[in-house]
RNA sequence: GUGAGUGUAGCUCAGUUGGUUAGAGCGCCAGUCUGUGGAACUGGAUGUCGUGGGUUCAAACCCCAUCACUCACCCCA
């Protein structure tokens, strides 16, 4: 082994997708596709780079600052590698907003970077399906977009008790604060940090936190009765007339009309660490503690879209992650076997018959379809070209020798089995079609 | 950035209180079998024991450093 080689593993915290994980991904994306464009979902696509700009404001200190992977072009730009979708699809809507009907209705499945260090469920590449709404302020946009949630867990056969939907409001979660806690306006953005860590930390540091932010004994005791009470109880709390409150109400409401409560709940500890968010906020949890990290992430953002232009259009949605979607599948056993696409037909080669007549051969198949390949040395024995195709994965051989050659016939061995069949080589395309798969 | 754990064959791992030439299973290659795969049997190849230093007559094993990976914290999909 030479010590100058250079190292064959994928850069720290990325993933190579070998033709194996390839299947797997192609059948979880379309899968998901095939949800969303069942609702009328059009696909977009943006390029992997952003000006910096773009995620300085609005993201989060956490993932514009530390997180973010940036440098400059040559051109002495300054650039960014998109550590989210949201931001660019807004821009896009901002750059069209004149001639696009509205609302939209768009999703994109790409890759997004984050420098962070590498654990179960957090990589530094993942990819992601965003699913947005754009220009409805109607309640019913969330609606869809739970809705969408849930019948994407549907179609990977999850059950109701495998995972739950989180919901809160940040309107709502404000207001509680200020009002029935009297917390300052601006000690809110520090308070939701703390309470969004609350399931993760030991009860002691949670409140010798929020002691630090200044809130008293019975303020903190109050907290602990807002959290172990239901939303409408909380909702009875506020004396002001809360929007919030309004939205979720009559979300919940809806949920519930439709079905899809049982899939959902409200948690007032749901708040997000990205600062756009501005109403509804959720979050999806696989009920495994085994895979602690959200499965799906959103909420509704008014204020996106006039980063880039004087006039305004909301907008609501969600990331879902591959990384911990996949943790979710298989610790549910929710993958089947079948998304491992095999090959179809090998043709084996005898070194006394010309390769021109294997090729005649192929092109008959290709023609209709069948995926076929030449087995490329002429000299290896038919044994060695058996196992060959065995191990790769086709289902079917075909002999063609000096002795078929003549009588021009040809061999169809079936690999899952023993059997084969000889027959004429213009019914060969014909008797390969009814092989099943 | 902070803390913990792990690094031995392509893979999964064993390796006794430090003791001669480094082990298994799986996989790989070849043969038994010159036009018939999966099974079986026989044989074969493959290691800077992560890297560098130290202790010792002697290190895969003990000590130090370093790197890589994994897990947790932070943050998030």
């Amino acid at each position: 082994m030479n010590k100058d080689n250079l190292p064959v593993r994928s850069y720290k915290g990325t993933r190579d997708f070998y033709p194996m994980d390839m299947c797997y991904r192609n059948w979880y994306f379309s899968k998901v596709r095939e949800v969303v464009e069942g609702f009328c979902y059009e696909e977009y696509h943006t390029p992997l780079l952003e000006p910096y700009e773009v995620y300085a404001a609005k993201s989060g200190d956490e993932v514009a600052g530390e997180q973010l992977y940036c440098f400059e072009d040559k051109g002495g730009r300054k650039i960014a590698i998109r550590p989210e979708l949201t931001p660019s699809v807004a821009r896009l809507v901002a750059a069209r907003l004149e001639e696009l009907t509205f609302p939209l209705r768009w999703y994109s499945i790409a890759n997004v970077m984050r420098y962070e260090k590498p654990q179960k469920g957090r990589l530094r590449e993942h990819w992601q399906v965003n699913v947005d709404i754009f220009g409805a302020d109607e309640i019913e946009a969330e609606l869809e977009i739970i809705s969408i949630i849930s019948r994407i867990m549907h179609t990977f056969q999850a059950k109701p008790d495998m995972f739950r939907i989180k919901i809160n409001n940040r309107k709502f979660f404000t207001d509680v604060l200020t009002d029935v806690l009297k917390v300052k306006n601006t000690d809110v953005k520090t308070i939701s940090r703390i309470v969004d860590k609350k399931a993760k930390m030991s009860q002691e540091k949670y409140y010798d936190w929020l002691k630090e932010t200044g809130l008293t004994q019975d303020k903190i005791e109050l907290l602990d009765k807002i959290f172990s009470s239901n939303l409408e109880e909380i909702i009875r709390m506020i004396h002001i007339d809360s929007k919030g409150a309004n939205e979720l109400s009559r979300l919940f409401q809806l949920l519930d009309e439709t079905g899809l409560l049982r899939y959902c709940e409200f948690d007032f500890s749901i708040v997000r660490g990205f600062d756009y968010y501005t109403g509804t906020v959720f979050e999806v949890y696989d009920t495994s503690p085994e895979n602690r990290r959200s499965l799906f992430g959103g909420g509704r953002y008014d204020n996106l879209v006039s980063m880039f232009k004087q006039r305004n259009i909301s907008g609501i949605g969600f990331g879902l992650g591959d990384v911990t979607f996949q943790h979710f599948l298989e610790g549910n056993d929710l993958i089947p076997d079948k998304i491992y696409k095999s090959q179809q037909v090998l043709i084996a080669r005898f070194p006394d018959v010309p390769v021109s007549e294997y090729f005649k051969l192929a092109e008959d198949l290709w023609s209709v379809h069948v995926k076929t390949s030449i087995y490329f040395s002429a000299h290896d024995k038919l044994g060695k070209q058996l196992k060959f195709a065995e191990k790769k994965g086709y289902s079917l051989v075909i002999i063609l020798g000096v002795d078929e050659l003549k009588e021009n016939k040809i061999t169809i061995k079936y690999l899952d089995s023993t059997t084969q069949v000889t027959v004429k080589r213009d019914e060969c395309a014909g008797k390969i079609k009814e092989f099943p798969g």
